[in-house]
DNA sequence: GTGAAAGCGCTAACAA
DNA sequence: TTGTTAGCGCTTTCAC
């Protein structure tokens, strides 16, 4: 159990010596030690144990030019950021999944939008290897900004990009959201259900729009004013599901765009007598954790592996980097699939 | 607008180049510019942008043996980890606070109880100038990790350590949870309530037993059995209300020693027909975005300024490592107010 | 005030 | 298989 001074630091220099090796020699070991005879490997391992060698992380990255770092870029402007689970759940895979690459992440939180020049200098400064984006709204400058930066990037979730943008195929990962909201509003209608409402996330967020469209896959004819557009929050949920009783007191069932704003739909049913599911059938989308599970009743929702794609994003973007060094394309997108979990709201 | 063939990165060297003038003068001019006649500042600068030039990290960490990073641990195993709220905002105090000096935040996140290992040798690798720890329960190992490392760390939360483990003074930022607690319970006892009951936090959290210790300031003599232990989570409240109200069906007041808590306690109350505040009285602790407010009847509540301590925590650790490169002491300790919010709760 | 030169700790040709 | 050597891009004495 070496303990030399604290801040003190063995150089490979000195390992080599310890060892009676060359510094490259001793560099081959510390990086696996391929090539090198195995009666030298045990002597340069035990001159690192017994000095307590730790590679001096930037002179490394001088000269490989690569980090060993990921960027995690979260371009929420709204206190959703964390407390909302869906990041915790996606930081966690993607966190899990760089851990097993001996990555490191680096959290780069935007609060305004004058962030973008400083994480715009972060990207050029080669202090990661590649990025991770969220959350990504219509013209986002972050697309922009990675591509300028020649900087690997992996999206969270299907970029909305309008024709302003170049239509260059970006990787990305996200859930069959489209699919999922069409098994849910079937579901719905098979349940005989005759008006149907939906609760849609914010226009400018390709998950609400293309849940939003699945609904529509289904219910082509639906009146538009069976839909309103809350904000991805309980509260939000609430206000639209107000809005919508006012408008269609005789609505039967509601499909609303993601868990929280369903939880707010129900206190509203609840509040104005209304039976769930006896009078009015609930789906939701996302089956977050402590949110469908601990509703009253439970909520019928459609699930999609959160964790799983932050996992998935990681593994895209190292497996693009790798690449990279041997000169292969972008990853492709992946998209994950959803299903519908029965529970007692619909 | 430079856009040089993406992946391609202008040197220093080049810089001075194009400027007319020497590497060294380069370099003062990107560092700041003391020392170097305007004409020549302006000139660089002037290359620096034609160029789009970036400083290199890595070779720049190489001489100055500083990363301009800064570690945050979370060793948070639960799945509280983000989706609390409470580490969502301390984390963006802490994120504006670095980012207001131009440090970066390295998140590790410890999955299991072998990611000690890993956390130390990272420490070590001398990838962050510091580090910033949460949440530690009894006998951690994480502070003796940060020491080994010689990492200079601040703590938030004040750590509970046994005797086992030296008491040398380590810096941490906390909310007066005593102060607080007392300030809770007085506010009950002085409306009239004659039963106060007290659900706890885990009992190796320090929060938690200083919540606690507040309870008994106030009540030396109340009767144990009056005290249930949850586990910070809305459910665990749940189960300690319950629990409370077989042992003590004419309980009058609860004091929960957080927010989450409280919610539970307040469902398991409504379920039981007790009336809030009529029948029982309730205060919280932390006064919780989303959480406090929204109940219903609102929390009364002790409020904490959360974001304020991770930003306090950032200010902490910067400033020690500014001090030491001048060679001075540890930071100290800061214990932040708190303040009772009264709600219609209590 | 400015430039020349040394060197931070490491990896990767290239030689032996 | 092992060692020698040349940098990676930058900051920082130290002369001028």
């Amino acid at each position: 159990m070496p303990e030399p001074s604290p801040g003190f630091r063995p150089t490979l220099e000195a390992v080599a010596a310890r060892a009676g090796v060359s510094r490259a020699t001793a560099s081959r070991v510390v990086n696996g030690g391929a090539g090198v005879r195995q009666p030298l490997v045990d002597k340069v391992r035990r001159a690192v144990d017994e000095l307590g060698y730790v590679p001096n992380h930037a002179a490394r990255t001088l000269v490989t030019r690569r980090t060993g770092a990921v960027a995690v870029i979260i371009a929420e402007p709204e206190i959703r950021i964390f407390s909302d689970p869906f990041f915790s759940q996606q930081i966690r895979g993607i966190s899990k999944e760089l851990t097993a690459h001996d990555t490191q992440l680096v959290l780069l939180l935007l609060e305004g939008p004058g962030d973008y020049d400083r994480i715009a200098r972060y990207l050029a400064g080669g202090h990661v290897d590649g990025a991770l984006a969220f959350s990504l709204h219509t013209d986002d400058p972050i697309p922009e900004i990675t591509r300028r930066a020649g900087m690997p990037t992996v999206y969270g979730g299907r970029p909305s990009w309008t024709a302003a943008q170049d239509h260059q195929a970006v990787p990305y990962v996200d859930a069959d959201n489209r699919g999922g909201a069409r098994a849910a509003v079937r579901y719905l209608r098979d349940l005989g259900r005759r008006r149907i409402a939906h609760i849609a996330g914010p226009r400018d967020q390709a998950s609400a729009t293309d849940r939003l469209d699945g609904y529509r896959d289904v219910l082509p004819d639906a009146d538009p004013a069976l839909i309103a557009e809350g904000g991805f929050t309980a509260e939000s949920g609430a206000l639209a599901m107000a809005e919508l009783l006012a408008r269609y007191p005789d609505l039967d069932a509601v499909f609303a765009a993601n868990d929280l704003m369903a939880s707010g739909a129900l206190r509203v049913l609840k509040e104005q007598g209304r039976a769930v599911p006896g009078d009015v059938a609930l789906v939701g989308f996302d089956d977050m954790d402590s949110v469908a599970e601990a509703m009253d009743p439970p909520l019928t929702t459609v699930r999609q592996d959160i964790e799983g794609q932050g996992r998935l994003m990681a593994r895209l973007l190292l497996r693009g980097l790798e690449q990279d060094r041997e000169g292969a394309q972008a990853p492709a997108s992946v998209i994950t699939p959803t299903t519908l979990v029965r529970r007692a709201s619909a």
